[in-house]
DNA sequence: CTCAATTTTTACAACGTTATACATCTCGTT
DNA sequence: AACGAGATGTATAACGTTGTAAAAATTGAG
């Protein structure tokens, strides 16, 4: 049976309130009698019943993390920054995936998958503006990620547009005029909008055609949506001199195609991918990408949470994170400029 | 405000209880009374506090999955596969990541990270035996991979003796001799022992020689060591033939530096990882794995913390999942025999 | 040495739920 | 019409904690 308060007291011969207050560092308690108190805590081996401190304080010691997807690397590290940020502040994580599917985010952000949370932290992909409007306010949202919503909520993310214009800009500098964008989104609310954006925008600065045709919009966002998208690129006949992935996996999954294909990367086709994932590294051709600070982004998520937790009604903010580009094999040629991102 | 049952029943005109009984299905309430409760539960809103029920039940709807390392994808689509059968039975998954070390796991083992658990799933690395003996007993505690535990607790694993050497036999049925082995760890408690004896037994049985001068000790288990580990192997002057890694991202990163080196695969060497990741599939060589069932590791780990958190006793078992070797380009060559694991 | 001011400890009432035990109501049998 | 069995609803007491307010102990000033 597990020892509560009360068995505390009676062994320590005082009241239960005491031995709560020697807990919880009340700051009137004499010297002897926490020394007393504390000497029966340690022999019982009392350890606080959080179940019992939640139902009287309203809160749990519990955020949630709800991603897409597991499975992209990109998500997994950032989950374990979030981990290791929340537990420097002695709150633990509790973790969701969504799938990426309007439904699922919905239930998330109205918490009915969890009702033990202090606060949210939600990567929505399909999710709309007006989702998210009458929610039920109880308890604190910050959202990540690129969607560019018009809430009263926190709203961590890098410039994506920025940052697809660098990754774009570079391509350009290294002489490729043809640049695909692989992963667009099929399904609704395109999620993938800004970076498509951003490709849009340096080409049109740079005086070069937005091919549309050269843009391949697929369903999910893994490895195999890359390779189906690269095909369908190269089937179509266009023969870009450039790839601009969604992200890593797809690009990767671009880059397998090319191989079977016969087209060196980057000789032939330049690829750049987005997340800076580790195994980008490790490839036959290891992968120019942009690289978003994800240690920063876990850390400001979990620290905005908790400050809207604790503070009565501070500023809702958009919080930008830092990103590089990292430059690899994919894009190796003429040298050119530092594509740095903004703070 | 949250709104309680008894908000409910003031609204409804009935007690608390006949509410709560409603919520809860209780068998013996007439469809006329439940339909009435159940229009003022619609009416406020109202769900339920589960602080309370928590408190009330000794239960929290909450098992804990404790992982090395979620940046490894394996670790990441087995977090995914967790998630979703526990979604099954209505329970949440608290995430926590050890790093593989035994001060956290230990934490973790303890309880020490997560109090609010009715259940704990944990993946250890360099736990020892010992460190569980004296554990309290009142979170039921779930093992898994690959440590061979003698402990009163459920564990559930592939058999990576029997998985290693069907992978070893695999590289041999294809001619090769000097299979080295990636990945031994060199901290404590070596917990790529299992798959190291699987090699070594498979060599032996074989006629050949289990030459430890190719065996590879690394600190951690990621790409870099993998590859740290192979260019240690090739710059000792050794030549194998052939490379079983301890997982997928080692095999991968040792591939990386085998391209570097000009040395194909699997011409000159053949390469033979584990884990069976997704990323092993879009490589300009893709990746023969063992391929672990990790839909069944994960359920089968959330229905044994379910069962014994409801049944009295169960015997405490070691549970098989299954395996197959899944064969890819780094180990194309000559037909062979198929390599299905047990079950 | 007394009394007020202050510090330390205590008793008790929540928090929202479910289990227990009891009260009531329904209905088929005598 | 009376009775009992079974079904249905209710009052009350926990679960273990902390906030509040009051009691007790201690201190300091006159």
């Amino acid at each position: 049976m597990r020892v509560s308060l009360k068995d505390v007291a009676a062994h320590a011969g005082v009241s239960i309130k005491t031995v709560s207050n020697v807990v919880n560092n009340y700051q009137h308690v004499t010297p002897a009698m926490r020394e007393r108190v504390q000497r029966s805590i340690d022999a019982l081996g009392y350890q606080p019943n959080l179940a019992a401190r939640h139902l009287r304080k309203g809160r749990t010691g519990i955020i949630a993390l709800a991603l897409p997807e597991l499975g992209n690397p990109y998500f997994a590290e950032l989950a374990a920054s979030v981990i290791d940020a929340a537990a420097q502040h002695d709150y633990i994580v509790l973790l969701d995936h969504t799938g990426g599917l309007r439904e699922q985010e919905l239930l998330v952000s109205q918490g009915f998958r969890a009702r033990v949370i202090d606060g949210l932290i939600l990567s929505p992909i399909e999710l709309e503006t007006e989702d998210l409007r009458d929610r039920a306010q109880d308890v604190p949202l910050v959202l990540l990620g690129e969607r560019d919503y018009d809430l009263p909520y926190d709203h961590i993310a890098i410039d994506n547009v920025a940052a697809a214009r660098a990754a774009v800009r570079h391509l350009i500098d290294l002489g490729r005029r043809e640049v695909a964008f692989i992963g667009a989104r099929r399904r609704r609310s395109e999620p993938a909008q800004l970076r498509v954006r951003g490709w849009r925008e340096e080409l049109t600065a740079a005086g070069l055609a937005a091919d549309e045709g050269l843009v391949a919009a697929t369903d999910g966002w893994g490895h195999a949506d890359g390779a189906v998208a690269m095909t369908h690129i190269l089937d179509s006949g266009r023969r870009p001199d450039a790839v601009f992935a969604y992200n890593d996996p797809m690009a990767i999954g671009a880059m397998r195609v090319l191989h079977e294909r016969g087209l060196r990367v980057p000789e032939d086709i330049a690829v750049v991918g987005f997340d800076d994932v580790i195994e980008g590294r490790f490839g036959a051709v290891t992968l120019t990408s942009v690289s978003p600070d994800k240690a920063a982004i876990g850390r400001l998520a979990v620290e905005s949470v908790l400050a809207r937790l604790n503070d009565r009604a501070p500023e809702h903010r958009r919080i930008w994170a830092d990103y590089q580009l990292a430059e690899r094999e994919s894009t190796l040629g003429r040298p050119t400029g530092t594509g740095r991102g903004t703070a």
